[in-house]
DNA sequence: ATTCGATATTTTGCATACAAAAATCATTTG
DNA sequence: CAAATGATTTTTGTATGCAAAATATCGAAT
């Protein structure tokens, strides 16, 4: 006889270290630890529920990831926001998304490219109707869709680790109406690429649409900036 | 008055934690902690001379670069250095690499080209001697180099940690002398389009060059496992 | 008032302690 | 003799303790 029970056993067995990770990666990205915060180990650990040990194991996880420095004696502090490392971000981020795009058209099945058109149809709902957080919900959803596609379980892990940096400055792009219809109609052609299996143009379109989003983060970051400078 | 002995304050203190992740990564890329080796950390904690706490942070550090995996409640262990991996890594490091090369191009100083060059001259050296290990360490040397002149920090890093993952698999890599002089053959070719700046060219070259190693490899695993079998 | 310096406090980095889980081993039982 | 069971040991995961480094505080001197 089958266990349906047990299906989930080994799944389910989370370390607390691993908890912490997702808890204090998610805060960074939201932004709700901002750039440059010190991170006071024992404050931290209590917000958490937490003791300081797996505490500073998840730093020295998410320093891998570059989230956070490490300053030797000093502690941690949340990875600063900088253009110049947003605009290298961005520059591996489309390499991977470009050769995701391309092996995506190779490897998808049908029902996952329905899938995706499904989520995009959704996105447009959403932009038509102005809600822009539900809107990015989708649109990230779409992007990991696509890199799940190509399957490569190490392509995906390497995406992910770029594109929290991106998610970490989207909260701060106020996306005008005009750029926004840019970057819904590129989505739109990368749908039809990835439908004919194009890989080519896919890997091209997703080289664009990066390089537009790379755009809107900067001009977001020089009016944080600026604002900040007043 | 200037303080010149205070140049190297910052850059010299060294964390425990950085140490050890260093030897540990070591001893996994160089083969010495053999894949799905166990590690444990009171044995492992007293070989590198500390406690478990900084081998425990050392080991979060390099699971999140995929060198070691965790297992809840049961430590962790060398990752496995399965063939489904290493295609995976190869085809990634196949996108950073002709990203770094097309990069390299436009960026790279006269003199960084020159430096290559000389390197590339003494792996031909080691290469006619048959001096295997000082021909692999110029090789690395030259692709480091490459990655370096591209100019983009998180490139690099990115590369770094899919590189440690090929290393890995290096060691038991019997090049055969037929095989070897392709692959030097391939690195004159990228050479010289990286002296004539062609980017699109090295580009290419440079995935051709990743995807012949890649079946280098896959021999050599194929290889391990009949040994194993038997 | 500001800067410097000594002292007190905090914080980090590492080691150790302790409880819970896993692995091992011996014993028993079918 | 193999498998199962239970006790024992080992190992892991987390908390805590302690020394060294960094930071803050306060007062004195220019």
């Amino acid at each position: 006889m089958l266990q349906p029970s047990n299906v989930t056993s080994l799944a389910e067995r989370r370390l607390l270290h691993e908890t912490v990770v997702d808890q204090l990666r998610d805060l960074i990205v939201q932004g709700e630890l901002a750039p440059e915060t010190k991170l006071n180990e024992r404050v931290l650990a209590e917000r958490l529920g937490t003791s300081r040990t797996p505490l500073r194991e998840a730093i020295k996880f998410l320093a891998s990831e570059g989230l956070v420095e490490l300053l030797p004696n000093r502690g941690a502090v949340v990875a600063p926001l900088k253009p110049e490392k947003m605009q290298e971000v961005f520059v591996v981020l489309g390499a991977l998304e470009a050769l995701a795009g391309d092996l995506a058209c190779r490897n998808a099945a049908d029902a996952d490219i329905a899938d995706i058109r499904a989520l995009h149809y959704h996105m447009l709902a959403h932009h038509a109707r102005g809600e822009l957080a539900q809107y990015f919900r989708y649109n990230q959803q779409i992007h990991q869709r696509i890199i799940d596609c190509a399957g490569n379980a190490t392509l995906a892990q390497a995406w992910r680790a770029m594109n929290a940096h991106v998610k970490r400055a989207r909260y701060l792009a106020n996306l005008s109406g005009e750029r926004w219809d840019k970057a819904v109609k590129e989505h739109e052609e990368m749908i039809e690429a990835l439908t004919r299996r194009d890989g080519a143009k896919l890997q091209a379109l997703l080289r664009d649409h990066l390089a537009n989003k790379l755009v809107m983060v900067m001009e977001a970051l020089q009016a944080r900036k600026t604002e900040a400078a007043r």
